[in-house]
DNA sequence: AGAATAGTGTCTGTCAGACAGTATCGC
DNA sequence: GCGATACTGTCTGACAGACACTATTCT
């Protein structure tokens, strides 16, 4: 049986995934499997359930790994979207997480349930998107677009070893624009964040040195 | 009849109210009238209501309206807080949101409730606080403080007329530090939410020219 | 004149942007 | 040598911090 929502409100929770391929920023959608908004493309989102969660955040990373077999470790909060019309079964509150996947984790990933997940381009998905996602996507964007111009290193969308060229094309594929690579390489020099390893990445030009993150790093 | 909190988390909100008093950041805190936690200081809150609210920010508002008797337009969401443990009712989630209230309005919010809503010093309010509100309060203050290091004007403290350097000293108070005058002038000269009126403070010194926010101005 | 506060000018170091230049690989 | 990419150096303009200087009022 459903509650009457005029006295207890939904609480959702939805993620935005985000990860590179091919040098674009993508974000993970789910084809909706049930009503409301059945066939619908949405972020993965879920119902908060008490018994077993233990934070908000907790029930994130829970429908996380269950919708899309992922174990995320850092989640960010975004901002709560609420109100008795964003979701057809009633008053609702959907408080937005968004997370950062390596690429090296997607093959695992898409092939946990084919049909049902997939990636799409963060800026433009290219499909109307479930209840209020489109404005959440909008959110979540802004807000890693922000950590970035601020110079946090995304570096958890980075394989364990990753080259200062890599990163920046990953950086350039979040904010939209190019980067100077004078300047970008600049400002890593003195980064506590990254960690030279030696190791060079062998091919038909000069070899480029391998980094990788701090040992503890939390974007 | 309450309800059981295994399935349906309470959904409160709470809420750090600033203002500026002697040139001290200073935040509202109610006396609480009801268990759990009766007696403690704590920021004002409540639990929203489906029934008549619009949306989380619009229970905020309410809250403040009916505890506080002030009407605030502009909320700004800080983050949830949540959990089986933050508040002895069960399953929680609190939203926290921040506002900011001009001076002159003190006199006529203080009369309303006089023994159960007193302001604090923002930075050590000298109790200890309810629930998680000390961390709630943490936070809001954090958040309030990166928006002024990113030059934005904490004009909703200000009256409706002030001086350049009461604007300063506002701004000291919330990043708890000095500022270099010669600096903060030359940043607000080519700001467009500061109106200049021609009008004049007279005093036993130089007299000062008083401002004006921009009309439709928001943090 | 002197105290007090308002308001301006200037020097300096830092840093982002732009761009040129050098280095090292495979072929 | 040549193409390609890695990496470094340099010039410039904007701006923050520090601080001194001028301006205007009242007593």
């Amino acid at each position: 049986m459903v509650l009457n929502r005029k006295l207890y409100p939904l609480v959702l929770i939805d993620i935005a995934l985000f990860t590179i391929e091919d040098d674009a920023l993508k974000v993970l959608l789910v084809k909706r499997a049930q009503e409301p908004e059945v066939g619908q493309w949405a972020l993965p989102g879920g119902i908060l359930k008490p018994e077993i969660d233990q934070s908000l955040e907790g029930a994130a990373r829970r429908v996380l790994r269950d919708k899309v077999t992922v174990d995320i470790a850092h989640l960010k909060e975004v901002q709560t979207f609420s109100g008795p019309d964003r979701d057809p079964r009633g008053w609702s509150v959907a408080v937005l997480f968004y997370a950062l996947l390596p690429r090296d984790q997607i093959d695992a990933l898409v092939r946990s349930k084919v049909e049902a997940v997939q990636w799409f381009d963060a800026t433009k998905p290219g499909h109307r998107l479930a209840f209020d996602h489109q404005h959440q996507l909008g959110s979540a964007l802004r807000v890693l677009k922000e950590k970035v111009n601020a110079h946090a290193l995304p570096l958890h969308l980075m394989p364990p070893l990753f080259t200062l060229t890599a990163l920046q094309r990953t950086c350039e594929a979040i904010l939209g624009r190019p980067l100077d690579k004078g300047v970008f390489r600049r400002k890593l020099s003195d980064s506590p964040d990254l960690v030279e390893t030696g190791e060079y990445v062998r091919g038909p030009q000069r070899p480029a040195q391998l980094f990788k993150a701090r040992d503890g790093f939390r974007f």
